[in-house]
DNA sequence: CTCCAAATGTTATAATATAACGCTTGTTAG
DNA sequence: CTAACAAGCGTTATATTATAACATTTGGAG
């Protein structure tokens, strides 16, 4: 399992290796990233925290790229659909998928204080949750599972 | 671990066997249950289904109860609050606890067929997410687990 | 009885999200 | 080449969810 978003990192690497695995991605599966959704998904890759969609539309507006919520929400649902972000439900906001490429069952570590957001990648049907819907007979076909807490750096001292 | 819902049990029971446990809790706790608050735990109870605060209001306003969205959203407020109720993120919507009385950090089963919730009542913080957390140094204070998928009955048959 | 805190009534508005429809563009079959 | 189609985009309008703010009422403590 690897959990990233809060320690230190190569950003700069991060956010241009998984801008060329989604075009890649693309080419392979027949996917169309447009002007506006390549510049969504760098927009959320830039940070690694939720945006709102109005926030996004912000973006989107001082650039020239859209004016109107249907264009953000389209990206957005595009990226989502194909995997490369996801929304987290506790916010009604949306980040960027820090494990393009693999399974896919994400967990959010979401800190209240500085608002960063880590992706935990676990894989599905496994733990508590899997359980349960074993023991109901409930066949799961999506998940959502979100943290909300104190990242590291925002813990009051003496914590790691 | 208990998981209360799509099994067909003594729902009569089940509502008024909760109500008299939120009683004494405000008793215990110097809580107000309200006319409006009581109710909108009846009409959550009603059901094993996650109600929106418009459905809320909308049973709110036919019984003169209270006619603007505030009422609605003061009164889930406070059943959440006092642990009465949860809310599902997943749909914007509120449901009855099942688990009254008991620690709490449920876990929820959403059928995207027939719309009823399950609540699974799991000793969380444990889990997956429990074991990200800890490796990342993230300090949990609430969690979101919901999934979403068929339950037992609106399964296409065969499976149990 | 008066005061205070909690709850409620009410108006207004904020924040999030989607329906619907027409235009443009890029691809493909003829 | 070009007609026909599908996907994407522009735009208007509106639906859905949620809260801010302030006046009024209620219930209990002193």
């Amino acid at each position: 399992m690897t959990t990233i978003g809060f320690e230190t990192h190569d950003h700069h690497a991060c956010v241009s290796e998984t801008m060329a695995k989604a075009e890649s991605r693309c080419a392979a599966q027949d996917l169309r990233l447009t002007p506006v959704r390549r510049r969504v998904l760098e927009l959320l890759l830039a940070e690694h925290r939720a945006l709102g969609a109005y926030d996004i539309l912000g973006h989107l507006s001082a650039e020239g790229l859209g004016t109107q919520p249907p264009v953000a929400y389209r990206a957005l649902d595009f990226l989502v659909k194909a995997g490369f972000a996801h929304r987290i439900e506790a916010l009604n906001a949306y980040i960027a998928c820090t494990h393009l490429g693999k399974d896919h069952a994400p967990a959010f570590l979401i800190c209240r204080s500085c608002q960063s957001v880590a992706e935990s990648g676990t894989a599905l049907t496994q733990g508590r949750l899997g359980d349960a819907a074993r023991a109901a007979g409930f066949q799961i076909e999506h998940t959502v599972v979100e943290a909300q807490g104190l990242c590291p750096a925002c813990q009051p001292q003496d914590a790691a």
